[in-house]
DNA sequence: GTGAAAGCGCTAACAT
DNA sequence: ATGTTAGCGCTTTCAC
């Protein structure tokens, strides 16, 4: 257990002050007029016995931590997945480490988390919200830390967010559908009434009434641990029950997995039993036997604006405190087999 | 920006020291002989204002951050997210954050993101270790830090590994194969040597010429960012290149998927033109048309048991050091469709 | 230009 | 039994 150099050493080995040291190594030494000499000589050394500052102290003492707390739904799902990849590119490109969690929608989980990551004074906060954990983003916002919600939003808390068009995309899904005379179109959707949920039920419906066609809509429970095979049932029963459905859209990537497999139980074809579109693509859709139809999500602009936004709040340089972001990116539509009479 | 209460507060507004406020928190107000109705008065005062200690100071004071440093090849790879979800959850329950960070399985990325944990005086490390980390892991064992390798181990260090017997599953895909009399069977594999890729090749081979067969081994690049048309490329390319190829065992599951593409883009038809076992399962596969035969990893006991593993080195109350742990979690065979003639 | 010193908030050894 | 106090390692103000 080597000890480690403190910022101690440097400044008696090099026979000047611990303060010349930190303001060299913080790049205040011009400001405070070190000569560059000085300056160079500092800097050599640091590197030579590879001196590093404790962050924590640092920290403690800045109150930066430069970490960045990820709070998703569940890490394992491809979509958060892939976020969380890219997201981490770019926080770590710019010096920020992350932190995640997975709250599995989980409102009480979700509370309990914001509430570990505050006492470990995380800089700033993207979050996947759970429903009913508005006082503790206010409480965020309140306390000026840096807070960006993805996927959903809370409508009732004015917090920057980056969603995606769920409504125009759901109603693209259905209206490619029905433009190619499928009428009885499903909508398959979760128990939840988050707001991107809420977007894409209500897409699918306005596509439904344009074309004068009535709405079929189920909820599926979504089960994080183990119990998949619930979720698989209820889809299957939801095929039995009804025998003219001829085209459905799921809701989410889970979903589209779960539905999947109850359509092969019943031996249904897709397309010419029912057709098939899924919201969130995934690799193995383009080579599922038919290729899946997916309103694909635009996941590298969405880790790259969040992150963006975020470091921006993060800015204290600035002068003036950064706008409102509330943007919504556009989804697109990946017309596959699965699809398509 | 309201303030936080400090331990002061509390301290104050009871009239007692600080001290006595810390050791009741901690825990230790028995061994420090503090009235029971003194512990109750502030674990009770303490739970109405809501007051939690600043992680930070704490952690500087005491040196441990109660955070683990979890590096993988990629975050966004189903198989190392389902690890960081399952560790997650495990962690979590005992207490323990989990900074997460992507290597892409390239060395100098790894020992920088190595150098940035340790700032942070990260407990301890779940890694997957790219090739040519030996001295940076060495010197965290030396630095006492607890560090548990996972999936691939590096030979010439001494450390606690979880990994799966990749020899074996190799062995026991193959055999699959060629005892349904398959002959010319093919292993894709990448461009690394690390110890998981080199078992899976054993296994192969020591399959093949149990049954007297020539080996077929293709390395194919493999790339992190964008470019997955090379990938699929080279694998196209192998195809064409060897026409008598009646199997492929693809080593890992990114070679799988793209493995899939170039035989679907080839309109080569599985099992008839070429059988298929990929090593890693997935979701997906078992949808797929065929279903993908699978060597599956024990993804749960891996998970837990690296959890239990690094905490059982983290346990500073026991007396004597844990002895090492180099584990070897055995692998399943999933016979789908795509292997069977 | 440079250095001394005051904390950041907490823990725990030591004193009482 | 409870209180005092010296740090953990660093940043930064202020005096020289």
């Amino acid at each position: 257990m080597k000890k480690r150099t403190l910022i101690h050493d440097i400044a008696k080995h090099l026979e000047v002050s611990i303060a010349t040291v930190s303001l060299v190594l913080n790049g205040k030494a011009k400001e405070h007029r070190i000569s560059d000499a000085l300056a160079t000589r500092v800097l050599k050394y640091v590197e030579e016995v590879g001196y590093k500052p404790n962050q924590l102290a640092k920290s403690l003492r800045t109150g930066k931590t430069h970490v960045i707390g990820l709070l998703v739904e569940d890490i394992a799902n491809p979509f958060f997945a892939t976020v969380a990849g890219l997201i981490e590119r770019h926080a770590l490109a710019r010096g920020y480490h992350i932190l995640y969690c997975s709250t599995e929608n989980d409102t009480a989980k979700a509370k309990d988390l914001i509430a570990m990551l505050q006492d470990r004074h995380i800089d700033g906060y993207i979050i996947a919200p759970p429903a009913g954990v508005e006082k503790e983003i206010e409480a965020l916002l309140r306390n000026g830390i840096p807070t960006v919600l993805f996927d959903r939003y809370l409508p009732s808390v004015p917090t920057d967010y980056i969603v995606v068009d769920g409504e125009a995309g759901a109603y693209e899904a259905a209206c490619h559908l029905l433009d190619q005379g499928l009428k009885h179109v499903a909508f398959l959707t979760t128990e939840s009434d988050q707001t991107q949920m809420a977007a894409r039920l209500g897409g699918y419906a306005r596509a439904m009434q344009a074309h004068g066609q009535p709405l079929t809509v189920q909820r599926i429970p979504l089960a994080f641990e183990g119990d998949k095979e619930h979720s698989v049932v209820a889809i299957g029963q939801f095929l039995e029950d009804n025998p003219t459905c001829e085209a459905i859209i799921f809701a989410n990537n889970s979903l589209t997995v779960y539905g999947l497999e109850a359509i092969a139980r019943l031996k249904r074809r897709i397309p010419q039993d029912v057709a098939v579109i899924s919201f969130d693509d995934n690799d193995l859709f383009r080579l599922h036997s038919p290729p899946i139809t997916a309103v694909a999500q635009p996941v590298e602009a969405l880790a790259e604006t969040l992150i963006n936004v975020l470091l921006d709040g993060l800015d204290t340089t600035r002068l003036t405190p950064p706008d409102r972001q509330q943007i919504v990116l556009p989804l697109s539509l990946v017309v596959r087999g699965s699809s398509v009479r």
